[in-house]
Formats: C-alpha cells, structure tokens, sequence
RNA sequence: GGUCCCGUAGCUCAACUGGAUAGAGCUUCUGCCUUCUAAGCAGACGGUUUCGGGUUCGAGUCCCGACGGGAUCACCA
C-alpha cells in the first residue's frame, strides 16, 4: 500500500487523540519533503491549525509527536514554519521494495476492472499522406489508449476514415485528367503519396483557371465557385453518391492506394487498431438517426425542408444537421457514427475522441446532441484536444507545402541515431538487421517523447531545421539509461550474483530519491488517466531517468563494498529497469537492450 | 464582437492542482572516461512567472481588468 493514504489516515486519527476535532483522511495534505529538509513526507499543518485551535507550528510539532508514539512508519520529525516534516523508518521502504514493488503487475490493475472505453485517433482524409500533426495525434491516441489499459479499462481502438467528399473527388479529377495511368507500382511512389500529389496537382490547375478568369474580368468569388476542375469535381462526387459504376471503381482504387500507404506509416509508427469505421459505411445512418430525431421532436425543420438544433437554451448556437436537399453535414455523420458505435458495443461506458482543439466546438455540440438522443454516455465522452504543432513560419498549410511529411520525419530521425551509433562505434558486432532496429525505437523514441512530454492542450513548437534533440531531456536519454541497467542486470545474473532481498543491506539517504519515484508511479499513471494526460507519465519517465542516471554515477552497483550493497543496487536497478519498461510502453515506445 | 485556450530563463518545456528558496534540457563556460555503455555525471551563468489590482497564513496556480498570441462562432470536413 502506498504510504501517503496510510499517512492521511495516520494524522486523522493522530489529530482526534490531540485536539478532539475530527478531519477526515482527504483533508490531510501530504507531499514529498524537499530535498533541502530533513525527512521524506511532509504534512501541510496551515489548514489544519484552523480545528486544532492552535498556531500552525504547535499544531506540527504536537502532532509530530503523536506520529511517532503511535504505531507505524513514522520514526521521526522536524517542524519548519508550519510544515511537518515526517521521517519513515528505511525498514519501511526496504519492505516496500520487496513487496509492492516486486510485483509483476506493479502499477497496473486487473484488466477488466472498469469500464470499457472507446478511443478514437488518427482519422485522416484521404487525399494526402499524414504529416506532423497526425504524428502528434496518434502518438496521443495510442498512448492514451495504453493507459486506460492499465488502468483496468477495456479499450477498443479506432479511427474514423474520411474516405468519401469532396477533397478524395479533387485528387480523382486530377489523377483522371494528368495522370496518364500512373500507379504506386508504375511510379514507385507510396499511394498515398502519389495521390497526395494529384491533390497538389488539382489545387494548381484549380488557381490557375481561377487566375485566367479573373484576368478575363470575372470577379475573384464567382471565378473561384465557378472554375471549370472544381465543377468537374463536384460533378463527380455528385456521380459517387449516385453510384456510378466507374467512379466508384476508380474511387476505390485510389483509396486502394491511400490505404497501402497509410499502412506502412502506421507500421513504422507502431500504432494499430481494432477497428475501422469508414465515412462511406456511416454516412447515411446519421441521416436515418437524425430523421427519427425529428419525430421525436429533438430536432426542428425550418420552411425551406433543412433540419435543425436549437441549443441557444444551453448557451449555444442553431446547428444545421440536414441541408434542404436532404444531404448530410459534418455533424449528421458523426452522430451517425457515435451511435453505431453504441450499437456495436452495447457496454460501451463512453468515447474518447483524439481532435485537435480547433474542434472543440463541434464536441462540445456533438455530446449534448447525442445527450438530447437519450445517450446517457454522452456525459462521459470527452473530447481529447490538443493543440498544433507550430513550425516557425507559422501553422502547417498542405496546399501551401510547409507539411513536415510523418514518413519522411521519421526516416530523418532513423538516420539520426545510425549516425550518431556509428560514429560513437556503439553497436559494433551485432548484425545489420539488428542495428537498423535499434536505430528505429532509438530514432521512434526522440520523435514520440518529443511529442508526449508536452502538455496535450499546449500548442507546440517544433523546427526542423533545429531537429529533435538526442542529449539531455529526451527520450534516447532515457533509452540508453534502460539499456546500462539492463546491462548490469545481464552482467549480474551471468556472474550469479543472487538478488536474495532477506540479505539486502537497508536503503540510505542516496537511494531514496529512486525510491520515491519508484512509490509514485501507480499514482502517475491513474492520475495520466483521469485527465488523458500522457505527459505527466512522459515527465515521470524521465524524472526518474535522470535519477537513476546520477546514482550510477556516484554509485558503482556490481561492484558495490559488500554483497549486501549489492544486493540493494541490483534491486533497485531491477525495479527502475521494469518500471521504466511499463512507463515507456505506456508511451507507445519500445527499449531497445542495447544501443 | 461572443466563447474557449495559451503567455514561466535567450530558445524548447516542467512545476504533484493553493504550499517552503519556481525546476529541467538546449546554448555558453569549468571539471570528470586504466572502474557496470560519456547519447552520461558534477558545477557556473541565466527569472519582477506579460502587466495592474484583488482573495489569504501563503498565488506561476484562484478572481477581476488590461496587453500579446492562437482557435472557434459555415447549408466545409
């Protein structure tokens, strides 16, 4: 058990024996004690000199002494300003060590021991390939998904294909009209690539016709609603809606092609999925849902046949969800797919969708019409916003070719860490298939770290002239820590140094701070949890990185004084090295045993 | 204009949700590899937490106001 609620419950009933005033465990304010004081916990005695009638310092110092009298952890206190300083017993952690902390399953619950969560992530259009900020969307997602894992959630990863409308017609015309049968085979190129650069090719011919018919006289709007490609191309959305045979076959072949592509880059990314949900399957169900809506009077239709919303009695605006021509808009789909969603998993608790902020309008409508439908999840759902990657130009436009492309990132920084491995000789002697793996996690590692230790609701920046760092706080920092410890422990066992923990010496003042992070990992990860937050887990992998990397520098561990010494080390090294492993793992990154 | 988010060292980011002297990394400088992997360690330099008020034992954190940046308020997705 971790000692804080034991030490919550401590000082309640400490504080009853003392002053005959009652306060409940949660009111007890318990925190690690800054390195510059004595002792490892603190109680912030200020809010309860209020019950105790007494000056902070008294109320400390009399309740310091009941802690040590009465049975427990407590062997010691100081008293500064009001603040409590507690000392617990090393016997204390040496116990823990062996107990809690040798668990396998440590900091993880029992699968299944709540409820079941959708996560959606990734979501992209098919007319391009991924870039940056699908980069930072996944990692967010799958991470995210991790960690409800362990918290005993059943998770069901998924995305949702945008593989119909407008855009996917726009590459199609394209392709249609300067393509001249090219394929990802003919070309060479990744589909999704290649069809990523009919889009570019669409968007050219597209303002250029714009610009001859502006020059003619046209005025800019009219030219733009009425240039020749863009009515080709709404003509053959128009076809793909009607069914038209030759349309969808080309349609699904470009898709076809997009998801090839989209696959190889999800596998270098090492996210996946159990379920995909396509755009062209759920469309019109949100149409069928939203009619029902109707008779039921949730909605309202206006003269002109359009269907509508009214939430300005919840602080909102009017919501279009069906236009006069009975066709369906952005939040018509995606109630259809919410509801499917609910059908498909009848024990569904709720749906964590990865959007980026700029949506979060749209959430915030989406979940109280899904409430209004009868959806009591709705209230759990939660929409998972995070903001933009910023480059230092600016945002990222795709028409405009500042995208950072995800794959080409992602070889740049695979390249990265051979350089670095080989220049340093580190991996010499395994073969090369091994080598290009451990450049990939030590390369996935920096771009994946790089992307999660920063706050998810946080713009972000990132520059690619600069490129993501390999030194200092980063994640091949911590990688290549995981990779010493790994190497002792390898070394110990191969000179049998037993780990025996009835004949380990009794931790000090040195290995306390790694203890403590050790202690508060299951803390981090529901606390990551509750608030879809991977970056508190990112800030504590590397937290407790960078505490193990300075004991092994002060701190020779096999070659400690005694054998009891090094019985100590070698169970510290064992617990960071597993805790660290289940860290990262909820990252989405993968050790490598070497680098 | 309404609503929401952000503003912390030269740069990129933290700060256990109101606690003690605001921490890391990068950059610059100084030390440390006959010893478990130097992608490392130890140290120095660097701050009026954008500004002004307020709340209280205590504010980077909460409230009000200003300033700066971003997003959103489509019969686009």
């Amino acid at each position: 058990m971790r000692i804080d609620p034991q030490l919550q419950e401590l000082v309640a009933s400490a504080f009853l024996d003392t002053f005959g005033a009652e306060i409940a465990p949660s009111e007890v304010s318990v925190q690690k004690t800054r390195k510059e004081f004595e002792g490892d916990r603190t109680i912030v005695c200020f809010p309860l000199a209020r019950k105790s009638r007494c000056a902070p310092d008294a109320t400390a110092t009399q309740l310091g002494q009941a802690l040590v009298q009465a049975e427990g952890p407590v062997e010691g206190f100081n008293v500064v300003k009001g603040f409590l300083n507690l000392e617990i017993e090393a016997q204390y952690w040496k116990n823990w060590l062996v107990t809690d902390a040798a668990s396998a399953s440590y900091g993880t619950q029992p699968a299944g021991s709540a409820p079941h969560i959708m996560v959606e992530y990734s979501s992209p259009n098919t007319n391009k390939p991924l870039h940056l900020g699908h980069l930072r969307n996944n990692f967010l997602g799958h991470s995210v998904s991790r960690i409800l894992e362990a918290t005993g959630h059943k998770v069901t990863k998924v995305q949702i294909i945008n593989d119909r409308g407008i855009h996917i017609c726009k590459s199609m015309v394209a392709w249609s009209k300067f393509g001249e049968g090219e394929t990802p085979t003919s070309t060479g190129l990744k589909g999704d690539k290649l069809v990523g650069k009919y889009y570019v090719a669409f968007d050219r011919a597209f303002k250029e016709e714009v610009r001859v018919l502006t020059e003619g006289g046209m005025a800019a709007k009219e030219a733009e609603q009425t240039a020749p490609i863009l009515l080709e191309a709404q003509n053959v959305l128009r076809l793909w809606e009607q069914g038209d045979e030759e349309t969808v076959s080309l349609w699904k072949t470009m898709n076809g092609w997009v998801y090839e592509g989209f696959k190889t880059t999800y596998a270098t990314m090492g996210v996946e999925f159990d379920k995909l949900y396509y755009e062209s399957d759920t469309y019109l169900t949100g149409k069928e849902r939203v009619l029902e809506g109707l008779e039921r009077g949730v909605f309202e239709r206006t003269d002109d046949g359009a269907v509508w919303i009214d939430l300005t009695a919840d602080g909102l605006d009017r919501k279009l969800l069906l236009r006069k021509d009975g066709t369906t808009v952005y939040m018509t789909q995606d109630i259809g797919t919410a509801l499917l969603r609910f059908q498909d998993c009848p024990d569904l608790d709720r749906q964590v969708y990865t959007v980026g902020n700029e949506q979060e309008y749209h959430f915030k409508v989406l979940f109280l019409i899904l409430s209004k439908l009868g959806f009591e999840q709705a209230e759990r759902c939660h929409h998972l916003s995070y903001g933009m990657v910023e480059l230092p130009e600016g945002k990222m436009k795709s028409r405009e070719g500042t995208v950072v492309d995800a794959d080409d990132l992602m070889e740049n920084m695979f390249g990265i860490a051979k350089d670095i491995a080989q220049e340093a000789g580190k991996l010499e002697g395994l073969e090369e298939k091994d080598q290009s793996a451990v450049f990939q996690r030590v390369g996935l590692s920096a771009l994946k770290y790089f992307l999660l230790k920063v706050d998810p609701k946080k713009n972000m920046m990132f520059d690619p002239t600069a490129s993501i760092d390999f030194y200092g706080n980063t994640g091949p920092f911590i990688l290549f820590n995981y990779v010493r410890g790994r190497s002792i422990l390898r070394r110990a066992e191969s000179e049998q140094h037993d780990i025996a923990p009835n004949q380990m010496a009794t931790p000090g003042r040195a290995e306390m701070d790694l203890i403590g992070w050790l202690h508060d990992l299951p803390e981090v990860i529901q606390e990551a949890a509750n608030t879809y937050n991977p970056s508190l887990l990112a800030n504590w992998c590397y937290d407790i990185t960078k505490g193990f990397s300075s004991y092994y520098q002060e701190h020779s561990i096999l070659g400690a004084d005694n054998a009891d010494t090094r019985a100590l080390r070698l169970v510290l090294t064992e617990r960071f090295t597993r805790s660290l492993k289940l860290g990262m793992h909820l990252l989405g990154i993968a050790l490598p045993e070497r680098m």
